[in-house]
RNA sequence: GCAGGUGUAGCUCAAUUGGUUAGAGCACUCCCCUGUCACGGGAGAGGUUGCGGGUUCGAGCCCCGUCACUUGCGCCA
């Protein structure tokens, strides 16, 4: 008999059918034994009756245990429904089980809807917290937001590309890197797609990548990893930086859009509200965002280079109470302040078009349109005090003919974290990295406190 | 890197102002239970209170050091 998919069971009352999955949990009431079978379509209660040639394995069956079952599909008696759940209505009636693996106690519960140990501890026990239904939805949603943006890349002719994650020596100074040994060179991780996909740009037009990235910041924050999935687009032949800007707005919109429709449930178990995207989202320059902090919270940071995390969490709640958006852009940094490769202002050298898009109090994605005529470029390289030598192949991409461009990029587990209120973004990677853990934490095995032996 | 908070059973927590043998729920083992759905009831097992030192007749609790976790700041295309 061919494995039937637990969703499916709902049509086949009646029927005898196969289910393969684990144990979720057993509840055994002596002549009764209850077990919830889950599979990757979802849950099923199951039960053993007085009798049944099922009993003995019945008995001796513990949570994550994996199992195929022989049973009959049975409706529920009326006043054992449960409408709200998945398959509330059904149950199967456990002829047969056959024990496929047999799974050591677990070192915390995990039959419930909430996930209880703390994080560090879920971490600790990656590989089976992965099982609970927080983290199925949680990745359920990050894989919708990534599939949305790659479908919308698509659907506006994007090319996508796979960036390399070795690259020669620092490009560009800023964030830190991780270096590698590379026969008997250096070699790095790279942190950003941003000159190969410029580069890309100038063949393609429009590229797009799903790509890792790796930040040796040491920075241990609920919103920093080291290993990151970076979204990223670049776009030729645009007018302004306002269509790199309507271009990311379109992109957001559509990867919440998509998540409204086909998350519901996940929603729904991680009692998450997605922010509100309104038809044009407020758009400031860094100089009005720094005037309406003034204004409404009269902390006075007009001036400063940036916003730091106090006042992008206020401008957001600014915006959010004038025009009900969880949205802003912000736009004209300092254009020293910035990579090199940002366009300046032609009118106001002093800022640059790049732009950051803000959400309930963090920065969602950074963007904005670049520098495409050569000469400007190779003056930046050298105002940033930068090796021309040492970014040839990305110089010759103008060298030769670029057109005026832009492009954006984010983080997947940024974005998942925010749209779903997460605390904390290790929530929202599989495998997080991070300055204290891969995988295992390095205290575990590494830093132990000396014995006054060893002292 | 700086500042704060926390550290008690496998997990989540309790323990009066410093006072006898450190408790509970879940998980685990055994027993009972025909409608449970995080089932319920009974019994059992499970602890160097992160580690080291100090004060005290007496420390899970106070002090010092140290390690870990955590939050915020800093850092962060």
């Amino acid at each position: 008999m061919k494995r039937t998919y637990i969703k499916d069971l709902e049509g086949k009352v009646g029927e005898e059918v196969i289910i393969k999955g684990w144990i979720n949990i057993r509840r055994d009431q002596g002549k009764l034994i209850f077990l919830d079978f889950r599979d990757m379509t979802g849950l099923v209660q199951g039960v053993v009756l007085p009798g049944s040639n099922a009993k003995t394995n019945a008995e001796k069956i513990r949570s994550e245990w994996v199992v195929s079952v022989k049973g009959k599909v049975n409706e529920r008696p009326e006043k054992n429904r449960q409408a709200d759940k998945q398959n509330g209505n059904i149950e199967l009636e456990i002829l047969e089980i056959d024990i496929l693996a047999e799974a050591e106690s677990l070192p915390f519960d995990m039959s419930g809807n909430e996930l209880e140990p703390e994080l560090p501890i879920q971490l600790d026990h990656r590989a089976i917290t992965l099982r609970h239904k927080k983290y199925q939805s949680i990745f359920k949603v990050q894989n919708t937001i990534i599939d949305s943006f790659r479908e919308f890349m698509k659907e506006n002719n994007f090319f996508e590309f796979h960036a390399p994650s070795i690259t020669p020596a620092v490009a560009e100074g800023g964030s830190e890197v991780f270096e590698i040994g590379y026969f008997d060179h250096k070699a790095y991780l790279t942190q950003s797609p941003q000159l190969y996909k410029q580069v890309a740009m100038t063949a393609f037009e429009r590229v797009f990548s799903v790509n890792k990235i790796f930040r040796a910041e040491p920075s241990q924050t609920t919103r920093h990893l080291t290993e990151i999935i970076s979204l990223d687009a670049e776009m030729a032949f645009i007018e302004s930086w306002k269509d790199i800007r309507d271009m990311a707005e379109n992109t957001v919109k559509r990867i919440i859009t998509n998540v409204q429709k086909s998350c519901q449930q996940e929603l729904t178990s991680l009692k998450a509200t997605l922010p509100e995207m309104i038809d044009y989202t407020p758009t400031l320059s860094l100089k009005e965002a720094q005037e309406k902090i003034f204004e409404h919270f009269k902390r006075d940071v007009r001036g400063e280079k940036d916003l730091n995390p106090e006042d992008e969490r206020n401008l957001c709640e600014i915006i959010k109470k004038e025009t009900n958006s969880d949205f802003v852009f912000v736009y004209g940094y300092p254009t020293k302040k910035k990579p090199f490769y940002v366009y300046p202002n032609p009118e106001n050298s002093e800022v640059n078009e790049g732009m950051d898009l803000l959400c309930r109090g963090v920065e969602w994605l950074s963007g904005g349109r670049r520098i495409n005529d050569y000469k400007q470029l190779l003056a930046h390289v050298e105002a940033w005090n930068m090796d021309p030598k040492k970014i040839k192949m990305f110089l010759d991409a103008f060298r030769y003919g670029a057109p005026p461009e832009g492009g954006f990029a984010f983080g997947a587990e940024r974005i998942t974290m925010q749209l779903l209120g997460l605390k904390n973004i290790r929530e929202a990677s599989m495998f997080p990295r991070d300055m204290d853990r891969i995988d295992e934490r390095f205290a575990e095995t590494e830093n132990q406190a000396p014995s006054p032996e060893n002292k």
